[in-house]
RNA sequence: GCCCAGGUAGCUCAGUCGGUAGAGCAACGCACUCGUAAUGCGUAGGUCAGGAGUUCGAUUCUCCUCUUGGGCUCCA
């Protein structure tokens, strides 16, 4: 018989007979790998392990465990979620089923538009368990258009995918359903049930069953908001139970973190449908947070040379008529209020009136570059849908900068910004940080080629510098400048976008900014735009998801509570809080009417960084029993040495930037 | 804006196959004065989101509105 060769990733190279698979290759390598298997790389394409290989190719086997080996076993149960639906809903329609981060989900049509409930998610859920018993193939056929539009006569999501591959207008969203090609590939589980598939997939059902249906959802076909609005089924599906455990434990985990509902505990924020949608009002607890973070912001922005302005939330609409925003922003911003024989809008940035104090006055290159810096508070009109806690609000107050430099000027000042911008996040607990470079879009944008290369060439040169990793978002920019944004990575993994950094050729022609140069010519500045928090609010939700409302002691809103254990106590648990506010701490006693241990649980419920118990000893030696949040209880500490450890603490919070 | 699911005490929730409601925690009062995560007893607290309809009677059924959550779309 004869043999072919095949190569390995790691260079090794293998003969096998001829008509061999992947998984006759994976079981000559090791049972282990034989069972972790799931689909093949050959020769760069992903391939179902079944398939023949074809000769000298080179081939890495995919296990289950590994990112795309997931992305295959969730595709895999999206087909089989399919085909019980379809069991159990006849007349209903598929349209796609990708995998997505974490899971999968599958778009449906039911018959008289019928929808999903949670009781149906039980039954498919079952119904898919059975599919996945029976270990159904999964067969690859490749068809003729033609012939793959009978086989989907009764399906017209199906049918519509498959003409706009075949005439060449397929989108992204048709990618994952077929590859490009001459031929439609689909896969066969049974005789009745056939779905569009560009593969890979595993070779049997049976090889899946870790996974969950998590929720019902609706979901506009092609992610139109005027076309049909289908039923979405998500779920979610991993190598082992294991995997699966732990991912719903993370969900928990992240649940238990909510800002939304951390805010109604810890007292920190509320809001109240009176006000309307996205609109927060701020508790004394979450306001006492908030001050600290723009205490701090502020006094970093003094020292980094940033000078402060204040402008209205309010303006005639001329300002936005020459920043452009009536113009291509309009649905955003609140509705108008005519007065005084004029219209005003709530403003949605501060830029435009940032522009204004530029050109004020004549405006000196010696000036530059020139930082304005201001907590702006603007008002966006989100759609009520969209609205989310503090993450998705409608008014807001952004740590807003706008720097105007020499265009020579901009390369360094980016650099420096990067700088800065990391350095303040790395203080509120951030340590993982990456960034996106979002380039010209080819088909819109202002200026001309040369100063798009020259910006986007002193934003990449910048991150280069920083070494810090980014990722190129191509044609992703606004049309009036490449930006940076950075992304943090929080207590539990997840990324949030947070600050950006722009650059701007367009505001300064709209507004003709100008400056004088030394050769006494008048040029025009660049306009950086630069927010660090992004939103004040949002990066409050986000520390409170981060810290899961455990603030590090320097931005607790109380940092101590003293417990006295019995009344006699009182007047020297009263003596220990005024010590400790005159050292400029945040502490409050809780009398002696309840029993100790209530008084201790309330006060940990309240995630207070210290409890400090203190009793006969303590009044005698002048100590107080430490309880710190997480940690083990110390009694007899000095009540010197505590303040002195509280001081360093705090100290090395800041420090670490 | 669209699809789905909700809205009952400050919070978390139960309940009423149609006869105007209940628990735990929190609050308040009394007793207990306690050394590291829930002492006991008691009191108060609700137009059951709002409106209309059906009904002898609606918190419960129907419709509309508002609103919250999960998605979709959107996020210059």
């Amino acid at each position: 018989m004869a043999e072919i060769t095949i190569s390995l990733p790691d260079g090794s190279q293998r003969s096998l007979v001829e008509g061999a698979t992947a998984t006759t290759l994976a079981e000559s390598i090791g049972s282990r790998l034989a069972k972790a298997a799931v689909a093949a790389v050959v020769n760069g394409e992903e391939w179902d392990l079944g398939r023949e290989l074809p000769a000298d190719a080179t081939v890495a086997i995919i296990t289950a465990d590994s990112d795309e080996g997931r992305h295959v076993l969730r595709h895999s149960t999206a087909h089989v979620l399919a085909q019980a639906v379809i069991q159990l809903f006849p007349g209903a329609k598929y349209s796609i089923g990708p995998a997505i981060n974490d899971g999968f989900y599958y778009d449906f049509e039911l018959p008289d538009g019928r929808t999903f409930n949670e009781a149906d998610l039980a039954s498919i859920d079952a119904r898919m368990r059975e599919i996945m018993k029976a270990n159904q193939p999964f067969v690859r056929d490749e068809l003729p258009a033609a012939d793959a539009l009978k086989v989907f006569a009764d399906q017209p999501y199906k049918c519509e995918i498959i003409e706009r591959v075949s005439t060449g207008a397929a989108d992204n969203d048709d990618a994952t359903e077929v590859g490009s090609g001459e031929t439609i590939s689909v896969y066969r589980n049974t005789p009745e049930f056939v779905d569009l598939c560009r593969g890979p997939h595993v070779p049997g059902t049976g090889r899946l069953g870790h996974f969950k249906l998590m929720k019902v959802a609706g979901a506009y076909w092609r992610g139109n908001e005027k076309g049909p609005m289908l039923q979405r089924i998500y779920g979610t599906a991993w190598e082992s139970k294991a995997a699966l455990d732990e991912h719903l434990h993370r969900l928990e985990e992240a649940e238990k973190r909510d800002h939304r509902k951390l805010a109604t505990e810890l007292d920190l924020l509320s809001f109240p449908q009176e006000l309307g949608g996205g609109l927060a009002v701020w508790h004394p607890k979450g306001a006492i947070v908030r001050k600290l973070m723009e205490d701090y912001s502020r006094e970093r922005h003094t020292n980094g040379g940033y000078q402060f302005v204040f402008t209205p939330h309010l303006a005639n609409a001329n300002l936005f008529e020459t920043s452009g925003h009536l113009g291509w922003y309009k649905d955003g911003m609140y509705p108008p209020m005519e007065m005084d024989n004029g219209t005003y809008y709530m403003k949605p940035m501060n830029c435009p009136m940032h522009c204004l104090i530029f050109r004020s006055r004549q405006r000196s290159y010696r000036e530059l570059p020139l930082r304005l810096f201001e907590l702006g508070t603007v008002y966006r009109y989100e759609r009520a849908g969209t609205l989310h806690g503090l993450m998705r609000i409608r008014g807001f107050t952004q740590d807003d900068s706008h720097i105007f430099c020499m265009p020579e000027q901009a390369a360094e000042e980016i650099k420096s910004l990067l700088d800065f911008v990391i350095s303040v996040l790395k203080a509120f607990g951030f340590t993982d940080f990456t960034a996106n470079l979002s380039t010209k879009d080819p088909a819109k944008y202002a200026g001309d080629d040369d100063a798009w290369d020259v910006a986007t060439d002193a934003l990449r040169a910048a991150l280069e510098d920083y070494g810090l990793e980014y990722k190129i978002k191509e044609g992703d920019a606004a049309f009036y400048g490449p930006k940076i944004d950075i992304d943090v990575k929080d207590a539990i993994g997840r990324t949030w976008q947070l600050s950006t950094i722009q650059y701007d050729f367009n505001l300064p022609e709209r507004f003709e900014l100008e400056f004088v140069g030394a050769d006494s010519a008048r040029h025009r500045p660049i306009m950086l735009h630069r927010a660090l928090f992004g939103s004040v609010e949002r990066f409050f939700g986000v520390l409170v998801e981060h810290y899961a409302g455990a603030f590090p002691a320097w931005m607790a809103p109380l940092q101590a509570k003293v417990l006295p254990v019995a009344a006699a106590h009182q007047e020297y648990a009263e003596h220990v809080a005024k010590r400790l506010e005159q050292e400029g701490f945040r502490v409050d006693v809780a009398d002696a009417n309840d029993q100790l241990g209530k008084r201790i649980r309330a006060a940990k419920m309240e995630k207070i960084p210290y409890v400090l118990v203190v009793g006969d000893d303590d009044m005698a030696m002048n100590t107080v029993g430490v309880n710190p949040r997480g940690g083990e209880v110390e009694r007899g500490v000095g009540l010197d040495e505590f303040v002195a450890r509280l001081h360093d603490e705090i100290a090395g919070q800041l420090a670490n930037v």
